[in-house]
Parts: structure tokens; sequence; C-alpha cells
DNA sequence: CGTTGGGTTGAGATTGGTCAAAATGGGTGG
DNA sequence: CCACCCATTTTGACCAATCTCAACCCAACG
């Protein structure tokens, strides 16, 4: 069930046209033909693949409503999030020029997407050159998330992980208006999803979280996450929002 | 010292040609054009920054000759590479369109560049829309690698850790031609530059090379790798080639 | 030769994993 | 409104992979 009170259907703004109002640089001549691209809707329940790994993809996805995640699979069941897809996000821009995707994206909560079709998408690049050089700024951006995550995967503690995940979820949210003030924003996954984003494994993680919690570090009940102090929670977990660039594009000049 | 014959400015086709022809699918004209902005070489020392964290990047850096790696440090000094960097490799695409990277490029060995002007090379893409195609793919491509390496950072244990990234740097250096035979390439890393890609501790690298010997699953003096059984090494760490898209860029049809 | 940068080894500490059970809590059907 | 069910969270006891620290070795090189 998704925790956003009004359909995305209905939602004034899609997050998504914010986010590229907001970061890409575009005209409004660019934008329009962005939207008119997003016209179809796709509902997808919890804990259901959108895309999987396989096929030449026709369709890009963008997440208008509810939480996914992008996952790699062990055979032998091991599965890690590379990436927790929040409204606004594009789930599978390299759909565009990749013949096979190596990791699939799988739904959280209720979701609502956006389906783009990948030739039109492709008419509109070559007819506004400037649509192409953001959506390569958006792949560039993931992988300075990838990047980043992977620093946290590889050295950092797992109390750091999950601070410096909380405090990057508060910055994505707070971005496109889904943060409840400047430091709760809900948190609509359970403990299990945060270990497979972490590596971690969910009984490590729930210990983790009681230790935060102890510190006064977060708060966090039911699908509420408050955070007392940001800056604390930054320090702890050497959090700095640069890598997530949303200052969005670099002008070409 | 790199461990290359021939200096790169004299060998006939250079690693990254190599890889755009086979690759890119992108016609001689568009080539021609990309060769032409690629006159320009650096040559860097072992151990040294080729970029750092900081500044509007002006240049675009492709590595020719030698090895590096994309680093992300912590203010303690705790250290993780997101990326090995082998001949023919693009070091720093995002610097087209990012403001300021957040992720370093080091050298690991004696190594030759190509610096391409970021401006010159946006007015390639822009009179060539297919280069661009190409960068877009390259990033995505990065995506795809940093998502398996991320995996495995996740969820791998120290053996397939390391298993895995000789599978990997096997397939690209084949690629690129500069493995020896089908089974051997050299490897002028240290057992810390392992450390620093796998997200393991020296010692525990070390330690994981010598059952890998034990198990006869690799063969590793001075900086010869050598894989008797390709096969069984890829079964061991569940490696499987099809993340780095060797089969090129996907048509636009 | 002496120095130095890897590589190797050992002993002991720790973080995080495993397995299994118990508590909690929201949602559903009666 | 209650009883039950399931998913999720929490707890406990124990274990294993990996880390830490420190020493030692060795080959390359000045």
């Amino acid at each position: 069930m998704s925790s956003f009170a009004a359909p995305a259907d209905k939602v004034a703004i899609n997050p998504f046209s914010l986010k590229l109002r907001r970061l890409a640089g575009l005209g409004e001549q660019e934008i329009a033909a962005i939207d008119a691209l997003c016209h179809e809707r796709r509902h997808i329940a919890a804990n259901r693949e959108v895309t999987s790994e396989s096929a030449e993809p026709e369709h890009i996805h963008v997440l208008l409503d509810g939480w996914a995640a992008r996952q790699k699979l062990f055979p032998d069941g091991r599965r890690q999030f590379s990436a927790l897809l929040v409204p606004g996000d594009i789930c599978d821009v390299d759909g565009l020029f990749i013949r096979r995707y190596d990791c699939g994206v799988a739904t959280l909560t209720a979701c609502t997407f956006a389906v783009i079709s990948r030739a039109e998408l492709l008419r509109v690049i070559n007819a506004f050159p400037a649509v192409g050089h953001v959506i390569t700024w958006f792949a560039c951006v993931e992988n300075s998330m990838l990047t980043t995550r992977m620093a946290m995967l590889g050295r950092a503690s797992a109390r750091e992980r999950i601070a410096h995940l909380f405090c990057e979820l508060l910055a994505r949210l707070q971005f496109v208006g889904l943060a409840d003030g400047d430091s709760t924003i809900q948190l609509p996954i359970t403990q299990e999803t945060l270990s497979d984003v972490t590596g971690l494994t969910p009984v490590h993680v729930n210990r983790t979280l009681q230790v935060l919690r102890a510190n006064e570090l977060i708060r966090l009940e039911g699908h509420r996450l408050a955070v007392p102090d940001p800056d604390r929670l930054r320090q702890v977990s050497g959090f700095s929002p640069d890598y997530l660039h949303l200052d969005g594009i670099r002008q070409r000049a």
C-alpha cells in the first residue's frame, strides 16, 4: 500500500516533471515534449518485478508514486539492491541503448509508473539534443550514486551504511517534496529491504537500528523515520549530498 | 612501470579505437571525428591523481596504456576503488555533464592518456548525434559494471569477489587484445590495490589468494595471472560476462 | 650492503552472520 | 468486537569470516 495520499494521476505536477524543471535546464518546449511522452500510466502491486533481466526493452519506466528498487539476484537466492527508487526516479534509462538488462526492477510498495516508449523517446532526443544530454546526465548521476553506495558497502560499518542511507533518502525525498518538515519521511519498507540495500542481514539491520535509536540519531516507528539532528546523522555517516547532484546538469557553455 | 611493450604512441591501432570500432556501431566519418579529438597525449607516473574531486572538468581522459582506478577516499584514509581502468577505458565520461567529480582517478602504473577537450567533444556530439548515443551507452555500461561489483561487495565472499574480479579482467583485457592466450594476463597491481577494489584488507586478500592458488583456480606469480580452467573460475565466482556488454551498443532501429 | 616496498605468517579480537524461537501488530473474516 | 493469521520485528546463543596488529621475509634497487 502506498503511503502517499493522492493517486499520482491527480497530482498537480508529478515528481518527475518537478525534477526535470529543477535540474535539467531545459526550455519549455523540450519539457513539453517529454511531458507528452509520459501519458501512459501503469499500476503495479507491491513485490512484483517491473522489468526482468532479459529481452530487448521497449519501454522506459518513470516512478511516479510508491517505492521500488533495482535488484541483482544470485542464482542461490542472495539479493542485492543497487538503488532504491522513489517518486521522480527513472527506473531503467539504460534500456535506451542496452540490449539486455542485467539487473531487474522490483516494486517495494504498490507503484504507479509512467511508461515511455523507447522509440518515441529516441525521436524526441533526435529532435532536441538537449534532451539527450539530460538523459546522459541522469545516467552519470546514477553512476555517481552507485559509486558512493559502493564505497559504503566496501568500507563502511553497518552503522555508517544505514545512517548514510537515511541521510540520502532524506535529501532525495525532500527534493521532490515528499519530506515532512526537514527531517521526517515516510519509509514504507521493511528491515529486510534495508538489509538488501546495505548488504547486511535483516537481523543485523535490526540490531543496528536499535543502536541508532538508543543514540537518539533516529526515531523510527511504524513506517515513519524522524531524524532529530540531521547534522549529527550526517557526521556519523560521512554523508555529503554532493554526489546526488541536486544542483542540476552542468551547462554546456 | 607499465608492463606493456610498446609505448602507446606507437601502437598501430589504439585500444580505444579498437573498442569504438567493435562496440559503437559508428560510421567511418564519426570514428574519424572522434579520432581527431584524441591527438593530445599525457603521460603520468604511477600513484598519481589524474583528476581530483573538484573544479569544473574541462578535459576527458581516455586510458591508452597502463592501469588506473576510480577511487573514493574517506576523510579518515579508508579508500574504495569503484573501477579498475585498463587500456581503452574512458576515465571520466561524467565530466561532460557533471559540475564536480565526486570520485577521483588515480594511476596504478605509469599511464598514457588521450586528453579530449570537453568543448570539442560536445561539438562533435552536436554534429553527430550517434556519438552522443555512444557516450550515453558507455555511461550505461559503467552503470552495469558498478551494479555488478556492488552486488559482489554486498553479498559475495572474499573468495567470490576476487575470483569474479579476475574473470572480469580476463574478459576485458582479452577484448582489447591484452591477454596472452585466452587465460593469462599481466596484472601490474599490488594486493593492496586488489583489497581496495574488493573491499577487503590486504592481509585477507593475501590469504584468499593463497586458497585460490591451493585450489589450482589461479596461478599468480610476479605480475602474471594465469587461469588454468577459466570455466571453473567463472563457476566459483558466478561470473557471466553479460554485464560487460561486449556485444556492443543496441541499434536504434 | 642497507633500504624499501610488497608479500606472508601468526595470534587474537570483532563485526556481523546463522539459526531458531518469541513477541508484536496490522488486517481479515466471523 | 474478537480471534486468528501472517508478516515483520525482536531476542538469544553461538559461530565464522574477516580484521587488526605486529613481526618477518624477500627481492629489487640504489
